[in-house]
DNA sequence: CGGCTGATTCGACGACTGTCAATATAGACG
DNA sequence: CGTCTATATTGACAGTCGTCGAATCAGCCG
Protein backbone atom coordinates (compact mmCIF):
# COMPACT_ATOMS: atom_id res chain seq x y z
CA UNK A 1 0.00 0.00 0.00
CA UNK A 2 2.59 2.30 1.21
CA UNK A 3 4.32 1.37 -2.21
CA UNK A 4 0.99 2.07 -4.01
CA UNK A 5 0.62 6.03 -2.00
CA UNK A 6 4.95 6.22 -3.20
CA UNK A 7 4.39 8.00 -6.31
CA UNK A 8 2.39 11.72 -6.63
CA UNK A 9 0.49 11.11 -9.59
CA UNK A 10 -0.78 8.20 -7.38
CA UNK A 11 -1.54 10.16 -4.29
CA UNK A 12 -2.78 13.11 -6.16
CA UNK A 13 -5.42 10.64 -7.98
CA UNK A 14 -6.68 9.29 -4.60
CA UNK A 15 -7.23 12.59 -3.37
CA UNK A 16 -8.98 13.74 -6.30
CA UNK A 17 -11.37 10.52 -6.08
CA UNK A 18 -11.74 11.16 -2.34
CA UNK A 19 -12.80 14.73 -2.67
CA UNK A 20 -15.02 14.46 -5.42
CA UNK A 21 -18.97 14.41 -5.17
CA UNK A 22 -20.52 11.32 -4.42
CA UNK A 23 -16.97 9.95 -3.46
CA UNK A 24 -16.38 8.66 -6.89
CA UNK A 25 -15.01 9.68 -10.20
CA UNK A 26 -14.92 8.87 -13.70
CA UNK A 27 -11.53 8.38 -15.50
CA UNK A 28 -12.73 11.18 -17.78
CA UNK A 29 -13.44 13.55 -14.81
CA UNK A 30 -9.73 12.92 -13.14
CA UNK A 31 -7.87 12.52 -16.21
CA UNK A 32 -7.63 16.26 -17.60
CA UNK A 33 -5.92 17.35 -14.37
CA UNK A 34 -3.06 15.76 -15.12
CA UNK A 35 -0.49 16.41 -17.85
CA UNK A 36 -0.24 13.06 -18.38
CA UNK A 37 -2.01 10.30 -21.03
CA UNK A 38 -5.02 8.38 -20.31
CA UNK A 39 -3.08 5.20 -20.77
CA UNK A 40 -0.70 6.38 -17.86
CA UNK A 41 -3.87 7.27 -15.49
CA UNK A 42 -5.21 4.07 -16.00
CA UNK A 43 -2.16 2.55 -14.95
CA UNK A 44 -2.36 4.07 -12.31
CA UNK A 45 -5.65 3.58 -11.23
CA UNK A 46 -5.02 -0.23 -11.53
CA UNK A 47 -1.90 0.43 -9.19
CA UNK A 48 -4.25 1.87 -6.46
CA UNK A 49 -6.68 -0.68 -7.20
CA UNK A 50 -4.97 -3.93 -6.54
CA UNK A 51 -3.14 -2.28 -3.66
CA UNK A 52 -6.33 -2.51 -2.33
CA UNK A 53 -6.71 1.53 -1.66
CA UNK A 54 -9.59 1.90 -4.78
CA UNK A 55 -12.91 0.51 -6.15
CA UNK A 56 -13.82 0.80 -9.69
CA UNK A 57 -17.63 -0.04 -11.21
CA UNK A 58 -18.24 0.06 -14.86
CA UNK A 59 -21.58 1.97 -15.50
CA UNK A 60 -22.51 2.24 -18.92
CA UNK A 61 -19.62 3.72 -20.91
CA UNK A 62 -18.15 5.36 -17.99
CA UNK A 63 -16.10 3.17 -15.08
CA UNK A 64 -16.27 5.34 -11.55
CA UNK A 65 -13.46 4.78 -8.99
CA UNK A 66 -14.04 5.01 -5.48
CA UNK A 67 -11.48 4.88 -2.69
CA UNK A 68 -11.95 2.31 0.06
CA UNK A 69 -12.20 3.74 3.52
CA UNK A 70 -10.82 0.77 5.39
CA UNK A 71 -7.40 0.98 3.88
CA UNK A 72 -6.95 4.21 4.78
CA UNK A 73 -8.14 3.15 8.60
CA UNK A 74 -5.65 0.32 8.01
CA UNK A 75 -2.54 2.67 6.98
CA UNK A 76 -3.11 5.52 9.20
CA UNK A 77 -3.57 2.42 12.24
CA UNK A 78 0.36 1.60 11.36
CA UNK A 79 1.42 4.93 11.54
CA UNK A 80 -0.16 5.36 15.02
CA UNK A 81 1.12 1.85 16.49
CA UNK A 82 4.60 3.01 15.29
CA UNK A 83 4.32 6.57 16.79
CA UNK A 84 2.48 5.40 20.32
CA UNK A 85 4.98 2.40 20.46
CA UNK A 86 8.00 4.81 21.19
CA UNK A 87 6.32 7.39 23.22
CA UNK A 88 7.09 5.51 26.19
CA UNK A 89 10.40 6.85 25.57
CA UNK B 1 7.41 10.68 3.15
CA UNK B 2 5.30 7.96 1.34
CA UNK B 3 7.47 7.26 -1.15
CA UNK B 4 10.89 6.34 1.90
CA UNK B 5 8.35 4.29 2.90
CA UNK B 6 7.53 2.56 -0.16
CA UNK B 7 10.50 -0.13 0.37
CA UNK B 8 9.20 -2.84 2.77
CA UNK B 9 13.29 -2.94 4.40
CA UNK B 10 12.63 0.99 5.25
CA UNK B 11 9.36 0.53 6.99
CA UNK B 12 11.06 -2.24 8.72
CA UNK B 13 13.30 0.13 9.77
CA UNK B 14 11.30 2.46 11.38
CA UNK B 15 9.23 -0.27 13.22
CA UNK B 16 12.26 -1.49 14.49
CA UNK B 17 13.46 1.56 15.44
CA UNK B 18 10.23 2.90 16.69
CA UNK B 19 9.85 -0.34 19.29
CA UNK B 20 13.32 -0.17 20.74
CA UNK B 21 14.12 0.59 23.98
CA UNK B 22 14.09 4.38 24.93
CA UNK B 23 13.01 4.99 21.35
CA UNK B 24 16.62 5.30 19.68
CA UNK B 25 18.44 2.46 18.38
CA UNK B 26 22.29 2.48 16.61
CA UNK B 27 22.60 0.90 13.58
CA UNK B 28 24.72 -2.05 14.88
CA UNK B 29 21.62 -2.78 16.64
CA UNK B 30 19.06 -3.48 14.16
CA UNK B 31 21.53 -4.39 11.27
CA UNK B 32 21.70 -8.15 12.01
CA UNK B 33 18.17 -8.16 11.49
CA UNK B 34 18.50 -8.23 8.07
CA UNK B 35 20.06 -9.81 5.42
CA UNK B 36 21.62 -6.86 3.53
CA UNK B 37 25.23 -5.40 3.79
CA UNK B 38 25.96 -2.83 5.96
CA UNK B 39 26.32 -0.03 3.50
CA UNK B 40 22.64 -0.63 2.05
CA UNK B 41 21.39 -0.50 5.51
CA UNK B 42 23.31 3.21 5.78
CA UNK B 43 21.69 3.97 2.51
CA UNK B 44 18.44 3.35 3.77
CA UNK B 45 18.56 4.48 6.92
CA UNK B 46 19.83 8.31 5.05
CA UNK B 47 16.63 7.83 2.94
CA UNK B 48 14.89 7.83 5.89
CA UNK B 49 16.23 10.89 7.28
CA UNK B 50 16.27 13.04 4.29
CA UNK B 51 12.66 12.00 4.28
CA UNK B 52 12.08 13.78 7.79
CA UNK B 53 11.25 10.40 9.24
CA UNK B 54 14.43 9.79 11.38
CA UNK B 55 16.58 11.57 13.52
CA UNK B 56 20.08 10.38 14.03
CA UNK B 57 23.11 11.68 16.62
CA UNK B 58 26.32 10.75 17.16
CA UNK B 59 27.28 9.13 20.58
CA UNK B 60 31.04 8.19 20.44
CA UNK B 61 31.26 5.71 17.82
CA UNK B 62 27.68 4.81 17.49
CA UNK B 63 25.01 6.59 15.84
CA UNK B 64 22.11 6.31 17.17
CA UNK B 65 18.42 6.83 15.00
CA UNK B 66 15.44 8.04 16.26
CA UNK B 67 11.74 8.73 14.62
CA UNK B 68 10.50 11.95 14.59
CA UNK B 69 6.65 11.59 15.83
CA UNK B 70 5.72 14.63 14.27
CA UNK B 71 5.91 13.11 10.84
CA UNK B 72 4.31 9.93 11.51
CA UNK B 73 1.19 12.32 12.61
CA UNK B 74 1.55 14.12 9.01
CA UNK B 75 1.36 11.15 7.42
CA UNK B 76 -2.02 9.96 9.56
CA UNK B 77 -3.05 13.43 9.15
CA UNK B 78 -3.36 13.56 5.33
CA UNK B 79 -4.64 9.52 5.08
CA UNK B 80 -7.24 10.95 7.97
CA UNK B 81 -8.27 13.99 5.64
CA UNK B 82 -8.93 11.78 2.36
CA UNK B 83 -11.04 9.86 4.67
CA UNK B 84 -13.16 12.06 6.08
CA UNK B 85 -13.35 13.73 2.48
CA UNK B 86 -15.48 10.95 0.92
CA UNK B 87 -17.61 10.14 3.88
CA UNK B 88 -20.11 12.60 3.24
CA UNK B 89 -21.01 10.55 0.22
C1' DC C 1 -24.32 -4.49 -38.00
C1' DG C 2 -20.87 -0.61 -38.11
C1' DG C 3 -18.88 3.17 -36.27
C1' DC C 4 -17.97 5.99 -32.13
C1' DT C 5 -16.45 7.15 -27.44
C1' DG C 6 -14.40 5.78 -23.07
C1' DA C 7 -11.20 2.81 -20.90
C1' DT C 8 -7.75 -0.96 -20.56
C1' DT C 9 -3.86 -3.78 -22.19
C1' DC C 10 0.55 -4.45 -24.65
C1' DG C 11 5.32 -3.54 -25.92
C1' DA C 12 9.13 -0.67 -25.62
C1' DC C 13 12.25 2.60 -23.67
C1' DG C 14 14.53 5.83 -20.42
C1' DA C 15 14.97 6.94 -15.61
C1' DC C 16 15.15 5.77 -11.07
C1' DT C 17 16.19 2.47 -7.12
C1' DG C 18 18.08 -1.20 -4.31
C1' DT C 19 22.03 -3.78 -3.79
C1' DC C 20 26.84 -4.83 -3.31
C1' DA C 21 32.14 -4.44 -3.01
C1' DA C 22 35.53 -1.19 -2.26
C1' DT C 23 36.91 2.87 -0.13
C1' DA C 24 36.70 6.69 3.05
C1' DT C 25 35.54 9.07 7.44
C1' DA C 26 34.86 9.47 12.65
C1' DG C 27 36.05 8.46 17.01
C1' DA C 28 38.27 5.27 20.69
C1' DC C 29 42.30 3.34 22.54
C1' DG C 30 46.88 1.68 22.96
C1' DC D 1 50.68 8.50 15.89
C1' DG D 2 48.81 3.92 14.34
C1' DT D 3 45.29 0.72 14.49
C1' DC D 4 40.82 -0.94 15.21
C1' DT D 5 35.67 -0.64 15.25
C1' DA D 6 31.46 1.55 13.68
C1' DT D 7 29.32 4.07 10.15
C1' DA D 8 29.03 6.65 5.73
C1' DT D 9 30.12 7.47 0.84
C1' DT D 10 31.23 6.14 -3.91
C1' DG D 11 30.76 3.66 -8.21
C1' DA D 12 28.75 0.09 -10.75
C1' DC D 13 25.13 -2.94 -12.14
C1' DA D 14 20.72 -5.36 -12.37
C1' DG D 15 15.96 -4.90 -11.76
C1' DT D 16 11.88 -2.13 -11.25
C1' DC D 17 8.83 1.78 -12.48
C1' DG D 18 6.65 5.57 -14.96
C1' DT D 19 5.64 7.00 -19.42
C1' DC D 20 4.11 6.81 -24.10
C1' DG D 21 2.08 5.20 -28.76
C1' DA D 22 -0.43 1.58 -30.75
C1' DA D 23 -3.67 -1.79 -30.47
C1' DT D 24 -7.64 -3.90 -28.10
C1' DC D 25 -11.91 -4.32 -25.45
C1' DA D 26 -16.68 -2.68 -23.76
C1' DG D 27 -20.81 -0.52 -24.30
C1' DC D 28 -23.84 3.05 -26.71
C1' DC D 29 -26.35 4.69 -30.77
C1' DG D 30 -27.59 5.48 -35.55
Amino acid sequence: MFKALADPVRLRLLSLVASHAGGEACVCDISPAFDLSQPTISHHLKVLREAGLLDCERRGTWVYYSVIPAALQQLSAVLNAAESTQAVA
